[in-house]
DNA sequence: CTGCAATATGCAAGCGCTTTCTACGGGGGA
DNA sequence: TCCCCCGTAGAAAGCGCTTGCATATTGCAG
């Protein structure tokens, strides 16, 4: 079984009798067409499985719309559930989505981004603030729709659909201050590349430098994965903290299984907290005080944004607030 | 800002005073262009930040391919890994892809396939095996290159990268009756249009069939998410089974947080499995028995069939085996 | 019946790119 | 010195579709 040659808009033409002007109104706007007329193409349509080619409409015409986003990996519950809402309200506006990660190097992400736009995207929704020079001159130079997500900025840096990471990071610390722990550690992602990791250290940083007698005594690099988290665990402990704040679930979690191997009991003798709130911190025993990322909202505020750009509108950026989420793992530490 | 005119290849052309023939070759072929043509060529084309257009090309040539993949959900970190391992696969080969969801509705299927089909899809990577007639006659008729992943079946239905979730599911039930259970309860996804969730019932069902005195004392049926799967466990958990077999991880560690909020030990009361083996499991106290699905190696092997189709040969199917992953949520039942 | 406005359909010109065929030089072998 | 061939670049024909404009039809008022 060979593929047969996908059917064109002639081949309907020669099957309904009619001409592929017809065919193409009786497609796009079926108002233009008689019943009679349109009952045949249809049945043609059915009958060679024809499909109109994108190519060739995205070229005739300039109403087929198609956004592109580029995230770091999929294969983060965090993002995914945002990719999810974004997709979702981007497919009720008739608008494909296409796809394409970087894998954290932000050296990928133009290529990806040309990629993407080769296949006609005609806007994008790019995650954090930070890429380099060369990637912000080609957006800049191309002058192309983008919202930017999971983070926010001045109005100047784009258009946000996100939250403050700092600010977040911040609230999560001064929470754990206020809970009476002075010697924190942190365990946070990979801040090479990575403008959200860096932003929420500072704002862990900031906090602990606020507060009298409190110091932040470890401070591990990890990838979102949990045996990575572990093993940041295993070096930050050495340093005692009270307290570990963990920048993303995954980190918190992958140190509460660490820790719980390790026979430390948490948050006995040290409270561990997550950030993204994603099902993970609630399984996690005990379940992960976190930090509610609002991620289905911020994805379809990015598709809302990025439409209305489209559209020729110039949005606001759209802030979300973040708040904790008060659970088990954090307690005043052992005094 | 307004969005100016994306730059075509003539006015490439135009900057670098060569012929348009001359810079698609460029682009195409740069051996067959003198050197010093070609880097004034790229000149041009930085300055302007050209991108060349999918849908021309796609149009005058046929070797731009795309594919696209039609999933529930991005949302459940069970397709994830896997769509990302395609995913690489598919970007180390040049190949763009194209995502979709259906929510899991198998009417929407059909909408998404032909929806990247305009898109310019070439092939997709379809879940599972049972879909609505009208889709099998439309992949029929238009005989698109395909692969069906995280399901097996026989060669007739179509080229698989992915496993026997029957077999899979049977050989836990097994585990679970050989470790003494015998009153067992089964909390599944939702069985309505999901073929794989069906398969596993019918495994764990077959199982328990074949073994004298043991009894399926409940059947929950659960949407994957963490509260549905605490609810479902409460419904099952009334028909007193020693060990409840979950359907996924979700499922399972849904089980696992709400039995602990119910004060039910885990595995002393009762125990719990899960399936797929993702994070969640590893996080779960007790740590979920479950069953490794090959997830990367199923999306990579996916990528490689789809790719082997669309350059015209005729891949076999890669059914991978499934194995059982013994962690602490799984022990004999009380005596 | 005729004439005219609608309404329904066809014609043909592109959209931006690739690719075949052709043209032009220039270097090396005879 | 002349030719031929190779390397390089241009001209032009589509790829499958949309759409403005032209051309039938049809229906209805007069």
């Amino acid at each position: 079984m060979t593929q047969n040659q996908p059917p064109t808009i002639d081949d309907v033409a020669k099957v309904a009798g009619v001409s592929t002007a017809t065919i193409s109104r009786a497609i796009n706007d079926p108002d233009k067409v008689a019943k009679a007329t349109r009952d045949r193409i249809n049945a043609a349509i059915d009958e060679l499985g024809y499909t109109p080619h994108f190519g060739a409409r995205a070229m005739a015409s300039s109403r087929f719309k198609t956004v592109g986003a580029v995230i770091p990996t999929m294969a983060n519950a965090m993002f995914a559930s945002g990719m999810q809402a974004f997709q979702e309200a981007l497919s009720e506006a008739g608008v494909t989505m296409l796809v394409a990660t970087t894998g954290y190097d932000p050296e990928a992400e133009l290529r990806q981004i040309r990629a993407l736009m080769t296949q006609g995207a005609s806007g994008l929704m790019l995650i954090g603030t930070e890429r380099p020079e060369a990637t912000r001159r080609f957006l800049n130079l191309r002058n192309v729709p983008h919202v930017l997500t999971w983070a926010a900025g001045p109005a100047d840096e784009g258009v946000f659909a996100g939250f403050d990471n700092r600010r977040a990071a911040k609230s999560m610390a001064e929470h754990v201050l206020a809970m009476g722990h002075r010697k924190i550690a942190m365990i946070a992602g990979i801040s090479a590349g990575n403008d959200r990791v860096a932003e929420r250290i500072a704002g862990v940083r900031a906090a602990i430098e606020a507060c009298d007698g409190a110091e932040l005594v470890a401070l591990a690099e990890s990838p979102y994965l949990l045996q990575n988290a572990g093993d940041a665990f295993d070096e930050v402990w050495a340093a005692k903290p009270t307290a570990i704040i963990g920048g993303s679930d995954v980190l918190g979690a992958g140190a509460v299984v660490r820790a719980r191997a390790r026979g430390v009991s948490v948050p006995g003798d040290v409270s561990v907290t997550g950030f993204d709130d994603i099902g993970l911190s609630l399984v996690s025993a005990p379940a992960l005080t976190t930090l509610r990322v609002p991620q289905i909202e911020m994805g379809r505020a990015a598709a809302e944004i990025l439409l209305a750009q489209l559209a020729g509108g110039t949005p606001k950026s759209a802030i979300f607030e973040t708040e904790i989420v008060e659970r088990a793992s954090l307690a005043p530490p052992r005094s």
